[in-house]
DNA sequence: ACTTGGTTGGCCCGAAAACGTCCCACGTAA
DNA sequence: TTACGTGGGACGTTTTCGGGCCAACCAAGT
């Protein structure tokens, strides 16, 4: 049934919201029983004018029936709407999910495919494929874009495509090495990414930093430097976001630094970012490249992750909130909104 | 899957046609593997501008690719279009086969309602409200409206419902009795349709005429004479179709008739006139009111039969043919279009 | 009997979207 | 080279959409 819905909303893009509209109108109508144009208009938040239109659909179709008093559901229109009822719930379940995280988090647009990584693999290509849509939208001519590395950023990579080579466009690595496998770095990520797409990438290729001293001397390298820069000039960022220890057992992170993440309570993994239960930043991996301050200023930031068991750290990187546009699979999503859920109910009591 | 296009079907209407139309766009791209713009608008009998509209679309949502030499299905667009088969398939077959039936008979309508009235009685519901709908759209002021009787007809009236009283408009009888039980009776449903509506009636209560001479007696009667006139002045005629020897039997017709019926290859009956196989009437039943020849001049012939049952019926009174619109259920409509098959695979032959 | 507050259905008009049509630079095959 | 078909752009026209208003009507309350 979902399925159904998906296929037609490929072809029929706004077909979701007008079948919501006329919904909400006919569910109204059903409420009030007996109703008018007018007092249904403002109830409902719309002109007169384009509520009509719907009406006299309606009439053609034989849902409502209009007396002098004013319009009510036909039998027809009765059993429709009862119909609809379940249709729409499940419809529209994501639907809302993304609309409460959205308002919740003040971002620019959140995207839940349905399913969960964590079950089905499916679903991580589902979560890739939306990424690229999303990104391919955002993108204009001369962008620059820095992605991160990971598995779901990788599998984004696998599924991106272009019908016209962007040849304008460039990917980097958002940071340098941070000590994942090869082809979960960022760096792998960013040139197969602009190679499916024909875009020009460069990249960054220096290892995860111990001491202040060589990031020193190293940002002196020129070339080094230079690069950087380039990589400050990007518009978007592109960015996973992990759990925190599993993140650091994959880039082996020392126990020492483990002991210490576990002390702070980090919970959230982001560009190289530790993140706690509330937000804050509690460590971060020393690397060059884009820096918080950086990606606080970007104009879009995309987040994407996926998988009920990375809900939580979604949730924590969402409150230190720099994004713009979170992608994530209806697992993260049912984590996320019983944690808000929460956080509510302790709010009121 | 059916209930969730059903539904669309009533709340999106116009929408179902542009996914059809989107549908055969691509389909049409599919076919041609690589084409432009120019020669699939012609291919496909739309202009080059609204096409244009179209692909754009198609492009924005990644479903084809355009190079130079044309365009082609992307990857994603040729899954959706396998899976949209299916969907359309599902969605339309049923207007495929009005379409079909529709044409082969030369009908100005005709509507399939899902389902099979032998089976479901919920069918013969849809039956009758569809036919409702359409005998609401046909009628205009002054008309009248003559029906005949049968079990369909009934189950029509009784869904029958106008929003507005139609206090100018008459239904009478199509013709005299014809030996069916009350409930059935055309009287009875010309006379329930137009209470319900809040139309006038006029009744024919002659019995069934056993000869020529009787006939021609009760036509001296002034009254009759000038109530047949004014059933005669119809302008619509609804009737139901029915088996034959169903209705002979239901009609009480004596045995030897029964065996005439049987010898001249009887097969569906519709307003007292029995027709066999090819559509020839075979017999009529002697009663007043409308005949053969007002009929085929009628401006509006709704025939409304359900279940597969009555398909051969159907068949071969639409073969006789002077209906306009006709309404049936998917039992039926499946048999007749399997004639139809039948028949043209014979003409191969 | 008369006001009041609501209804429907009809109408008008400006804005915006859709559309028909032509043109252009370009790639490609002959 | 030519000739053709392509996608993309542009532009004036047509059609639709949407906002707003109004007449006629109705039911209820005064």
């Amino acid at each position: 049934m979902r399925k159904i819905l998906e296929i037609q909303k490929q072809l029929l893009p706004d077909l979701m919201e007008i079948l919501k509209k006329r919904y909400n109108i006919l569910h109204q109508i059903k409420l009030s029983e007996l109703v008018g144009r007018r007092t249904l208009a403002t109830s409902l938040g719309m002109t007169e004018r384009v509520l009509r239109a719907e009406t006299d659909l309606f009439k053609e179709q034989g849902l409502i029936e209009s007396e002098s008093a004013g319009m009510r559901l036909s039998s027809a229109g009765e059993k429709l709407v009862e119909d609809l009822e379940s249709i729409v719930k499940e419809l529209f379940g994501l639907t809302n999910m993304e609309e409460r995280i959205r308002e919740h988090f003040g971002l620019q647009q959140v995207l839940i495919v349905p399913g969960d990584s964590d079950v089905s693999p499916m679903t991580k290509r589902d979560l890739g494929l939306a990424a690229c849509k999303v990104l391919r939208k955002v993108m204009g001519k001369d962008d620059v874009v820095a992605v991160t590395g990971g598995s779901t950023l990788a599998q984004m990579a696998e599924q991106m495509t272009s019908m016209s080579p962007m040849k304008t466009n460039w990917f980097v690595p958002a940071r340098g090495g941070l000590g994942e496998s090869l082809e979960y770095q960022a760096n792998t990520i960013a040139s197969m990414m602009a190679k499916r797409v024909g875009a020009q990438y460069r990249l960054l290729h220096v290892p995860d930093l111990l001491s202040d001293e060589a990031y020193q001397s190293l940002m002196q390298e020129p070339n080094i430097h230079e690069i950087v820069e380039f990589i400050r000039r990007a518009r978007i960022v592109v960015h996973g976001i992990g759990d925190a220890f599993a993140m650091a057992k994959r880039r082996r992170v020392d126990q020492q630094t483990v002991d210490s993440l576990r002390q702070d309570g980090a919970l959230a993994e982001a560009f190289g970012y530790y993140f706690d239960r509330n937000g804050n930043v509690v460590h971060k991996m020393l690397s060059l490249g884009l820096r918080l301050e950086e990606i606080q200023q970007m104009q879009v930031v995309i987040a994407i992750a996926g998988g009920a068991s990375k809900g939580e750290a979604v949730h924590s990187v969402l409150k230190f909130g720099r994004e713009t546009v979170l992608i994530i699979d209806e697992g993260a999503a049912n984590v996320i909104v019983k944690i808000l859920d929460a956080e509510e109910q302790t709010e009121v009591h």
